[in-house]
Order: C-alpha cells, then sequence, then structure tokens
DNA sequence: GCAAAAGTGTTGGGCATACACCCATGA
DNA sequence: TCATGGGTGTATGCCCAACACTTTTGC
C-alpha cells in the first residue's frame, strides 16, 4: 500500500482522520503519541498529537484510518472503532498547529473536519519491536501534557467511549492483555476501567464463572512470592455464550 | 439565520449532515423524513431521505446540524446526538443520488462524507403544525422502504444507538413522550426500546419507584375502560438522583 | 352485564457485596 | 524467617422475574 501513496490524490484538504491506540503495560493504560514537529522562527518546537491525515479521494474512511495508521506507526491488522467526529470552526487554529500544517503536509486549510477512531494492542515485544523504525511514543493516559489540535479533548472522549464500550464488549479487555495474563492483570485493567477497587475475591470468583476465560497449567515464573495462575481467552467460547 | 443563508459559502462539496429525527405518536416509534424529488429522463421520481445538507465553510458541525432541521423541517431547539460519521466511496454513487444532488443542490460531487445526528421530538399537535409548511412525513421506523443514499443503513445505526443511549440516560424517552403520559405509554415505548414485553406489574412497581416519574392528580377521560392516571416527568428530581 | 384495560403484593432465586486467613515462593 | 502477593468460602441483602385477580368505566 505504501508504494502508491504518492500517486494518490488528496480528497481534499479538509476531511483527516485520526487514531487513538491504547495499549496495557500490564501496570496502567498507554497511548500511542507520535511527533508534532514544528519550525517556528527558527526555532523547533516538538508537541505530540495522534496519527491520523488527511484521507484520500478513492478510499474509504475505516481504509484511511488503516493506512494512516500503518505509515505513522506500522501498526496493521487492528479493529478500529470508530467514536466520534470533530468538527469545531476553532479546532484548527492554533498557530503552531496552523504551521505545522503548512510545514509537513504543505496545506492551507482553515478548517480540518477529522473522524476518531480508537483501537487496541497488545502492548508487548511485538509491538516495541515493529513501531522502533517509527517515532512513537507510549504515554500513560493520564498523564499526557498538552496535545496538538484538540487531541485532549479526543483522549477524553475516547476514554469515555472506551469505558461504554468494554461495558457492551468485554473482549476489548482481551485485545489489551497478553495472551497470557493473570488475574491480577484483568483486574488493574478492570479498575482502571471501572475507576473504582474491586474485592480481589469477589472478582477472583466472577472471573472463574466467565467460560470463557480459561485457566492453563501454567504459572508465572521468577516472582517473589507464590506463583499466579496464567489464564487465556477464549474466542470461540466466548462467541457461544453471548451470541 | 435563514436571512443569511445566500450569503454564505460551503466549506466545501464534501462533508454534510444529517439528521434522523424519532417521535413517539404513543402508539409506535416514527422517523421524519423529507423528499428527495428527481427528474429522471423527464419523470418525475421522489424517494426519501433524512432532512440534511452539506455544511457551511464557517459554521461548527452541530451547528450546521440545528441550521439543516430548521431550513428543511421548521424543527428548532432540540438536543442532538451525533452518532456516526459515513464515508464510504459508494455511498452516493446511485445514479438518482447523484442527479439528485446535481439537480437540487447544483453539484458535481464524487463522494460526499455525512456525520449523523440524533434527535427526539415529542410528537404532538404542537410539532405537527410547526411543521405544516414542510414536505416532512413520518414513517413507522419499521417499514420506512427505500431510501435515498445509505440511509437505510443510517436509520439501522441510528435505532442501535438510540437503545444504547436509554441504557446511560433514560431521561430520552421523556423527551419522546407527551408532558403528560400514562404507564402504559411509557411501557409501549420502553418495549420497544427493548425489544421484548415487559411484565406490567414489576414495570409499575420499577417506574413508581423512580422518584423522578411523578404521578399527577389527572387522569384519562374518554376512554370505555378505567382511566389512566397521569405521570409526569420531573427533570430536577432526575439531575439529583443520577448526580 | 360485559368487554377492556387499570391497578395492585408476594415469593424465590440469583447476583453483588462484605469480609479474613492460610499458602507458596524468593531473598 | 520474613516479606510479598496468591488463592480461597460464607453470609447477607437487594433486585429481578414470575405469577392472578379485582376495579373502573363506557357501551
Amino acid at each position: 500500500m505504501r508504494d502508491t501513496v504518492q500517486k494518490r490524490q488528496y480528497a481534499n484538504n479538509h476531511i483527516s482522520i485520526d487514531s487513538v491506540v491504547l495499549g496495557f503495560d500490564e501496570q496502567q493504560l498507554k497511548v500511542l503519541l507520535v511527533p508534532q514537529q514544528v519550525n517556528m522562527d527558527g526555532k523547533i518546537i516538538i508537541y505530540r498529537k495522534f496519527p491520523g491525515n488527511i484521507i484520500y479521494q478513492d478510499e474509504d474512511m475505516e481504509e484511511a484510518a488503516h493506512r494512516t495508521l500503518e505509515e505513522l506507526t506500522g501498526i496493521h491488522g487492528v479493529s478500529m472503532y470508530q467514536f466520534k467526529t470533530y468538527g469545531s470552526r476553532n479546532r484548527t487554529s492554533k498557530p503552531k498547529d496552523l504551521i505545522w500544517l503548512q510545514q509537513t503536509l504543505n496545506i492551507k486549510v482553515e478548517r480540518i473536519v477529522t473522524t476518531a477512531y480508537l483501537s487496541f494492542v497488545k502492548l508487548d515485544a511485538n509491538i516495541l519491536h515493529s513501531t522502533k523504525r517509527y517515532a512513537v511514543t507510549w504515554v500513560p493516559v493520564n498523564n499526557v501534557g498538552e496535545l496538538a489540535f484538540d487531541h485532549n479533548t479526543l483522549l477524553n472522549d475516547a476514554l469515555a467511549y472506551f469505558r461504554k464500550l468494554v461495558d457492551y464488549c468485554p473482549l476489548i479487555m482481551f485485545e489489551l492483555l497478553p495472551r497470557k495474563f493473570t488475574i491480577l492483570q484483568l483486574r488493574t485493567l478492570y479498575e482502571f476501567i471501572c475507576q473504582k477497587e474491586m474485592d480481589v475475591r469477589n472478582f477472583q470468583k466472577k472471573m472463574v464463572q466467565m467460560e470463557y476465560v480459561v485457566p492453563m497449567d501454567e504459572h508465572e515464573e521468577g516472582v517473589r512470592h507464590r506463583a499466579a495462575r496464567f489464564y487465556k481467552f477464549d474466542k470461540v467460547i466466548y462467541n457461544k455464550t453471548r451470541r
């Protein structure tokens, strides 16, 4: 796909895609950011933003979401959940954002409508390796600082959407967890989502009841306390039980 | 607002707004449609579509949603819930839709990205009167026939979104019900939303427990059975109890 | 008086909550 | 042996679901 990029035409300078990619490093929830580098009066300033770009004339929006994400981060093959479209007149009014649009995309626009997508990755050695060639950073969602455009708003909306999504579709949690996970990891993630602490015993009980969370024979190794059992998520059972 | 319409400039020919407006006529849920009239080889063909139009260069999207709805239906002052943006290449590919865009909006476009909003009105004499000057029709949501563009998809998504929305925000139901309503009306609406029948006694009980559904002294009149009590929705109590 | 819908209570089961102690392991 | 976190059972209250008959009214 990357080979054809140069030949294609932007739909226009007004419609873009941004992707909020979440990952869970077994302690906390992190979000993927790419640099927004601006040359302001000869001084290089770096902000951060979500990966995204203008869509092409001949591609569907979700296609554009996948393409821009891969171009900017190397990540591909993830599910994308469209959560909101932003079209405020003022969202592209900060001087540094305007300069960036001109210097980087080589376009002059008064406004850009952007459709935001949310996706989830397993934040493991695999993903860290495949994104190594790109200037991406993973930042704890509670500590992103000031982002470009209205991306701080995007993040808040993305997290709110994420919390509701999990209600309807707990499957999402297993997109974030490693293939083998402990109940502690699952609980840490769940507590972040619900924003409250869970009772250890009750949580354990609830997980055992869910047939699609299946215990493995493996346990943790090298921990200086009793080793926790690993569990895995069974998609087949999940689809059966939830119709 | 309508006076300035002619002087303003479309942002471009690629971004539009469509509004799915739901109303409840005390029996069933209906949706508001406007005609899409096309002159095809001298023959006038009429389809139906949701009210909507291209946005202006200098207006926010939600502003555009309110404006287009008022221009096409006279409805104003309603809440608007953005639920999805549609950008498939093929969504404006049907010949009749292309002709309509050319004949009515006088534009030639390959594709239009549209952001869809959902809103709710009390389907009473008031709204029927204020929309009388416009060519609007109210059609049962289960029986809309073939709509223009991808508007059948929009409707399905709108209804799915509506159902989830009510979960988080039961207030929506009272935007649809008349100011004075009976428990039967509320239950009919609720059953449509949940797509299953509710037990009469359990439902009654649940409603009585909700402090923001307050019984009135009035009863139905002229019914040939025991008259039902009217209830009203108290927003103040609602906001208190739901923080 | 009859047809049609309103209104009204009780019971049982399942689910969420609250709560404290022993176990396995590495240092 | 100690520090650390893993793993387990029981009792209680609440909410939800199931279920049938009497009341009011117009015709």
